[in-house]
DNA sequence: ATTAGCACTCGTCTTACGTGAGTGCTAACA
DNA sequence: TGTTAGCACTCACGTAAGACGAGTGCTAAT
């Protein structure tokens, strides 16, 4: 059915069509991948090709292009993977400023790493909070009757706000309740201490509305499930793939981009998974028909943090994304394991 | 020169063209604005007008557009600065979330309002932190030698940086040492903390090292003159105007509005003053020839902040632009001030 | 099974032309 | 003297027609 020959064909289409956007004629294909066979040839191997659902025509006198089940094929079983030039790579650590400490800015580093080595567009979903490990909680008042309070985990500082305390509160009383916090809950995850906060304040006997409000922050953290924090990079990128030469389309693409619930939506489907590839219709978001999305999960100390993502056209240069991303994902955990400190680990 | 007649229909003229970004015949202008005057009249005093250099022709047989020079004399002084509906600026009021308490949350929440409210792309620089006042200084260990510096100003959290600690010093002293400094410098500003602390250091004759590490951290976060946190929203909106139906064109600008550097440096200019409208060629930067910017300051308690603006078309609807930024800067001075509690004043 | 040859298809580019909005000029009018 | 009606002229835009050429499918020869 698909025998050797077919194969090599099919490739030849792909990878041209990558390359040049233009539907692939069997005289070109000829020329540039395959001397040894004329055109007749191709043209009678193409032909099969449509039929077995490979191939279609824009027209009838135009040459072929991919169809989603060819380029699904050849991201399964034809691609190989490319290497990144040292050159390249080097640039992308240069990316990481030594200077930089928190993983939100490393992160957006990466991301826009990834858009400028590969002139798409980024995305980059920071880690779930739950499984952050607590380090430190201080309270700091700001005024008569509001303080500032910070949670500390081993990922640095996670979420900052305004909590209000009873009139006239020293700092002093806010700092032993902060240190009494941190001695009963340190090394607890942060979804664990949505239950555990509760319980320490009962025992206490005191303070409960201001551990509720401590209570809620860290809550809301957790649910904090909108992509607000989504980190998208080069998104207009995607406007110089001839693509998106039509402008309605190009909006269309760029507002859902800019609305990110339904990008965090769509890589939540792989969270976890090592890497995955959805092409065009696969993902079920009309305005991303011609569109695919590669995904990878990266790591700290062997522990999934969360997921980064190239969306280009369908035709996509497929191995080259692989091996960018490849590349962030082990640059990145370098970058991460400086600024957070010694892995996650223990209690 | 320019007597009454003309300048009621120099400025009918540019309505016209805002609404309608189409050259505006006389005609037309007859008939829609002026029905005492005849179309050839007014031929006459646009002839007028055109070698007076506020009008200009795309060619021969078109009608005619507004030339910068007419923009300006619109902005400066026929234009009448629109009002809001109540509920627009109910719906503004509402996109600032109680429950956000962080200065940058409630900056980008209002630059989507902008955007949003104009259909323009929206531009906010966050206050210069030089001159925040700092409330509490804290270090936390994050490993045996690394802490957490926690700087918290009337502003709320400032900056966290990873410090290199001595090896093994213990949780207590790092605390005992943060009192030290907090107790010392609340309330200085920033900027004066960086020559302050090495004095401190050399006073107490302990932890040079340290204090010159929190120092350089403090120096950092007030050189960051990069437009890294410059806050943009929108920015796709721009494509929704007929000015950007070449895609090349709209690909300079929305990479231009990418690179935030240059961004920043133009609203940089503005700094402090309460409202500026720049027309397209009067900004120097060749991809933003076709458009313009307005600008205005943001405050909090009598105190300016930072800058917002606005950029969109040259044939932006001023009026409107207007009033939806005052509108903001009224109810801005408002969330930020619940945010962040009292008015930073006194020391 | 492969290939050369050939008629045919059909999108793209070019050219030509009609249409209409808008102008400038002139002459008449108030 | 300012205003207006009339008219010839200009020119972008849209449509239609034709040339071009890349590519196909089919047939017949190898």
């Amino acid at each position: 059915m698909l025998d050797e020959r077919k194969i090599r064909i099919l490739q030849a289409i792909v990878d041209d069509y990558i390359l040049t956007a233009m539907p692939v004629g069997s005289r070109t294909l000829s020329r540039k991948y395959m001397k040894e066979l004329s055109s007749a040839t191709i043209r009678n191997e193409m032909s099969d090709l449509e039929e077995l659902g490979y191939l279609a025509q824009p027209h009838t006198s135009a040459g072929r292009i991919p169809s989603y089940l060819a380029y699904r094929l050849y991201v399964d079983r034809m691609m190989q993977v490319g290497h990144l030039r040292k050159d390249e790579v080097q640039q992308i650590r240069n990316t990481y400023d030594a200077r930089i400490h928190q993983m939100q800015e490393t992160l957006s580093a990466a991301a826009r790493a990834i858009a400028d080595s590969t002139n798409y567009t980024s995305v980059i979903v920071p880690p779930e909070s739950s499984g952050f490990r607590l380090r430190h909680v201080e309270m700091v008042p700001v005024s008569e009757s509001s303080a500032l309070l910070i949670i500390v985990t081993d990922l640095g500082v996670v979420k900052d706000a305004v909590v209000r305390i009873p009139d006239g509160m020293p700092a002093e009383q806010l700092h032993m309740l902060s240190q009494l916090i941190t001695e009963h809950l340190q090394g607890c995850r942060l979804e664990d201490i949505a239950t555990l906060l509760p319980d320490m304040a009962r025992e206490l006997h005191m303070h409960q509305e201001l551990f509720g409000q401590v209570c809620e922050v860290v809550q809301r953290q957790l649910h904090r499930e909108d992509g607000a924090s989504l980190l998208v990079g080069g998104a207009t990128n995607m406007l110089a793939h001839p693509e998106y030469a039509d402008l309605d389309r190009a909006r269309a693409l760029l507002s859902t981009l800019e609305s990110k619930d339904r990008l965090y939506q769509l890589l939540q489907r792989s969270r976890g998974l090592q890497m995955t590839i959805s092409i065009g219709p696969e993902m079920d978001i009309p305005e991303m028909r011609d569109c695919s999305l590669v995904t990878m999960s990266y790591t700290l100390g062997g522990q999934d943090l969360g997921m980064m993502g190239v969306i280009g056209p369908v035709r996509m240069n497929y191995p080259r994304v692989v091996a960018v991303l490849d590349t962030i994902r082990t640059t990145l955990a370098q970058a991460l394991g400086e600024s957070t400190g010694p892995p996650p680990a223990e209690g």
